[in-house]
DNA sequence: ATGTAATTGATAACTATTATCATGTCAAGA
DNA sequence: TCTTGACATGATAATAGTTATCAATTACAT
């Protein structure tokens, strides 16, 4: 544990470089930015400095998801939305209000310390960049998903195949029912299985249960 | 790009270890557990199948803060609680009222895909481990402060210990007066000069500026 | 101006994750 | 049931991001 903070030439251009950039910059972003005028810094320095800084209270660490850190200049509270593409993060403004919205409901016991909220999405940049790219149907991100159900969409998909057939079929057949080009079904089958959804009265047969069927109608 | 999946032994396995364990565990964690039952399998074959599982929808990736994946049996659309001591994962239900609030602001531009809201907390079994560890005042942790300002907390309290005295005082001084362990004075120091909160009228003297007292009645 | 604790640069080490590849296995059709 | 080739596996190397180590240097309170 140190006593003294000292500054120095190093931390000074850092900071000065992290108020400068006005984004959320990775060590490594920064250090790019830091050696055009201090070419012999070390990026263990940058690294260092960032953490000690932080833990000052100087600058804030961001732990928004994703595998490498991010620092922000901007000690104020706010959360962040960041780009599903190229990773930038940008500020948003969440009021009192919302927060306090949330914030009021059970926990799990948990003694409250901190609210992450993080918005996920296509900067405007990305967006036009990425009209080439309409194949990709779905991308799955974050915790959320646009059909609200405890089975995946491909899930939902089989078993209502299921639903409508009278007689136990095989994978073949739900892949020519389901239009789900005959990959992942028996991944999805054995999920289901799993569930309860989903029985098998004979080898490489299935069918639905009673609790499928239940499930499917909500 | 593979167009059938398989459900080999080592798949079933995993996923069988993923929904009996209730938690939002780690592919280590689960790698722990799957070789219990299957003591062969390659740590990279569970990575592998998660990742594999995951893009099929048969189970969820989770894009929690931290460094470390985790992985989610349960479908449905939910959010995450941690603990910032043990980082265990509990679900939180959010309200679609709740989350309609926050969907409903400006977002810079961007495009929305996703929404991550993220309680983080002390869990009821850390809370009680950490009642001899009262001696660490303050935790920086994910992106609230329970003071609200741009100014972080040591610099508002040197702040405040400039604006009390009339003559520009040295660094000394100003431990006296704010009670901060003389550490990391001369660090905030430079910072409030950065921001233009503070003057140096001569070398290790310091004192508030007009801009500094502004943001100081705030 | 001086002594010394804090800091630096270079680099090794570490953690989490992904890629590679030779070998093994599953499942659909004959 | 047997065959066959795409798919999956285990072992291990490689990678990305970050942290630790340590001898040499430097900031700064006095
Ligand atoms: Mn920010
Ligand atoms: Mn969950
Ligand atoms: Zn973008
Ligand atoms: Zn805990």
């Amino acid at each position: 544990m140190t006593a003294t903070l000292r500054m120095t030439h190093q931390r000074e251009i850092i900071l000065q470089e992290l108020s400068r950039c006005g984004t959320h910059p990775t060590a490594d972003d920064l250090y790019e930015h830091v050696r055009k005028q201090l070419p012999r810094i070390s990026l263990a320095t940058v690294y260092r400095n960032l953490e000690i800084l932080s833990e000052a209270g100087l600058i804030k660490k961001l732990e928004v998801s994703g595998r490498r850190k991010r620092f922000d200049w901007d000690l104020a509270e706010h959360n962040h939305i960041s780009c599903m593409k190229c990773q930038r993060v940008d500020n948003i403004d969440t009021t009192a209000a919302q927060v306090d919205t949330l914030s009021s409901g059970r926990h799990k016991g948990y003694t409250l310390t901190g609210l992450r909220i993080e918005f996920i999405g296509l900067c405007p940049t990305c967006r036009l960049h990425s009209e080439e790219h309409k194949e990709k149907g779905e991308q799955t991100m974050g915790c959320r998903k646009s059909t609200t159900s405890t089975l995946g969409d491909q899930q939902r998909q089989v078993l209502e195949a299921l639903a409508q057939t009278a007689t136990p079929c095989g994978s073949k057949d739900i892949a020519a029912a389901t239009g789900l080009e005959s990959k992942q079904i028996s991944c999805q089958i054995t999920a289901l299985k799993k569930k309860g959804y989903v029985e098998s009265p004979a080898r490489c047969r299935y069918e639905i249960t009673e609790q499928g069927k239940q499930i499917l109608s909500q």
